[in-house]
RNA sequence: GCGGGCGUAGCCAAGUGGUUAAGGCACCGGAUUGUGAUUCCGGCAUUCGGGGGUUCAAGUCCCCUCGUCCGCCCCA
């Protein structure tokens, strides 16, 4: 019989993986409450239209890597490649924008059809922020902030905040033709990807990894030469805010994210140490995507992480734990094995994370289990016990043991 | 979608065309029918991702296929 196994680029997140989401999902809960940024959770299945229409159909996203399926109605359906345009979709549907500005966070898994590679999965878990309603250069500082602290908070080393600024709709329209004009003329000299995002795409061929693009690229018009005065200001109130914060950036003016929506701030996230796909954090402003879904006109900025890169760097650093019980409940015989199944129950009640032994076989193998499990307390019920109400109670650390009635333990670990 | 590396047990692996596929970890059982370490003993791949071919003989060579990993594209 064929092997059944998950579907390619969709991975199993086993037990001893969950320490580290657990923490990190905990952390980053705890970030977002002191900030003030409530959650919200959409479904992972959406109208089609929606990402055709919030992320731009010109993009790779939303050319070949979703995964698109018609159900039973004949609907086109999607699994939601990224978070953003949900959250934007039920502000809109549930009127939230009428109850003024909303800072919102969401977390869980995204879909996108590719080629699984380190760090990029075909399910894939995101946490992200999106404050919406909020035009201020200071919004654009304090979502980085939120970032960047939680990463910090991690633990995570070695990070770098990469800064650029898109412009306006306006501004990013002109250089985009700037670009193309001065692009033509040496389109010869384009290595073939970049020949071919010309026409699609053209200023993602800033960030081409070709080097002989790049040397190309060094006289051609720049994007910050491109924006008008207010855009330019702008972005400096951006930068003078992440350093009053005292938080490190680098400006790259070659950093333009992939999805249509963006304007403005763009910002990234990158460790040295993930490989290829390098970015943690990405995110920026969009102020036209609440009115290209059919809202009122409505400034925001966001940011998505991409969890499972976070979990590697955790895992570098050496961040994990093991869920142990405090305490592993031993017994052997009818009567004894009653009893423990009361108490166990008696002391998780009480609080206790209490594992009861269920295998019925020998107490030495028994206490090999409970020496294994972590527990700091073994508690012992055998027949002669059971008769007397009493239990042995083990310090498994301290290698000591006592005899005490059944209540009196209760009362101890209360 | 394109390019390259790799598939031997739950995990790490040895194996260079020649009888029954090393070893280690983990797990299970026993020595110890009421006590954790260590030790000792035993169990744990009818077969090397799958299919086809070459050969007297294939885990080993060839072809196809699937999976996986790394990179490109793109993104978190």
């Amino acid at each position: 019989m064929e092997k059944l196994q998950s579907l390619r680029g969709m991975v199993d997140l086993l037990p001893q993986q969950m320490g580290v989401w657990q923490q990190l999902e905990a952390t980053a809960r705890c970030h977002f409450q002191r900030a003030a940024v409530a959650e919200i959770r959409t479904p992972i299945l959406e109208a089609t239209e929606l990402f055709a229409r919030g992320i731009g159909e010109a993009t790779d996203v939303v050319g070949k890597e979703m995964y698109t399926f018609l159900d039973r109605g004949e609907r086109s359906c999607t699994l939601r490649p990224e978070g953003t345009a949900s959250v934007v979709r039920a502000a809109i549907q549930h009127g939230l924008l009428n109850q003024g500005p909303q800072r919102l966070w969401y977390g869980g898994p995204m879909f996108r059809y590719e080629r699984p590679q380190a760090g990029r999965q075909r399910q894939f878990h995101q946490i992200g922020l999106e404050f919406l309603g909020f035009a201020d250069a200071r919004s654009d500082v304090e979502a980085i902030a939120i970032a960047w602290d939680l990463l910090a908070d991690l633990g995570v080393q070695e990070l770098a905040l990469e800064l650029n600024s898109l412009g306006s709709a306006d501004d990013r329209a002109l250089y985009r033709q700037q670009l193309v004009a001065w692009l033509e003329q040496r389109r010869d000299q384009l290595d073939p990807d970049s020949q071919d995002r010309l026409a699609r795409n053209p200023l993602r061929i800033l960030d081409s990894k070709n080097p002989t693009t790049q040397a190309l690229l060094q006289d051609a018009p720049t994007l910050a030469a491109a924006l008008a005065p207010e855009s330019r200001e702008r972005f400096e109130r951006v930068q003078e805010g992440l350093t009053a914060l005292e938080i490190p950036f680098q400006l790259n003016p070659r950093l333009v994210r992939g999805l249509d929506y963006y304007s403005h701030t763009a910002f990234e996230i990158t460790s040295s140490q993930l490989g290829a796909q390098a970015t943690v954090c990405g995110g920026g402003r969009y102020n036209s995507l609440v009115e290209q879904l059919g809202g009122a006109p409505t400034p925001a900025i966001g940011w998505a992480l991409g969890v499972e890169r976070l979990v590697m760097l955790l895992a570098q650093v050496g961040e994990s734990q093991a869920t142990a019980p405090d305490i592993y409940v031993v017994s052997r015989g009818g009567l004894a094995e009653g009893q423990a199944l009361v108490l166990a129950r008696q002391l998780r009640r009480s609080g206790r994370a209490v594992e009861l032994d269920l295998s019925g076989s020998a107490f030495g193998k028994q206490l090999k289990r409970a020496d294994r499990s972590g527990a700091r307390w073994a508690v012992v019920i055998g027949e002669d016990e059971a008769l007397l109400g009493q239990v042995i109670v083990k310090n498994l650390q301290e290698q000591t043991e006592q005899p005490m009635a059944a209540a009196e333990l209760l009362s101890q670990f209360a």
